[in-house]
DNA sequence: AGATTGACTAACC
DNA sequence: AGGTTAGCCAATC
């Protein structure tokens, strides 16, 4: 099944993409990023995951810092089990809980009122 | 064009 | 602490 990308599944892509090695990023985050407000559209896009191993999906979780899905994958198996590994393989730690260390949360540059950045 | 789903989240019980 | 309900937005049927 080709489905032609829309512009909302491009954004969402490339804000993965801005995700550096070792740091890991909520759906939350990404759609209020992408100016979304529902991190469940930006799921709806990477379910599909036209780009499988293009896109860095795997650097994005759940708000509980837990995994998430991978590859339309939601329950524990083989699939979730290799974006556990492939996130410890960029150096992220994970708690005694299944989450993901808290210090592994990047957020994006979000240029709302806080002008510290720019 | 309308209804349903979904790799989510927050709230409620 | 765990299960259910409602809300959200975009894609799909």
């Amino acid at each position: 099944m080709d489905r032609p990308p829309t512009a909302f599944e491009q954004r969402v892509y490339a804000a993965i993409s801005q995700i550096p090695a070792g740091c890991v990023t909520t759906y939350r985050e990404l759609a209020r990023y992408l100016d979304c407000g529902s991190a469940q559209a930006i799921g709806q896009a990477l379910k599909r995951n036209p780009y499988a191993p293009e896109v860095p999906c795997h650097r994005v979780v759940k708000a509980d810092m837990g995994l998430g899905g991978y590859h339309g994958e939601t329950e524990e198996g083989p699939t979730l089990q290799r974006k556990r590994q492939r996130l410890l393989d960029e150096g992220i730690e994970f708690t005694s809980a299944g989450k993901i260390a808290a210090s592994h949360h990047y957020t994006f540059p979000i240029s709302k009122h806080d002008d510290t950045q720019a």
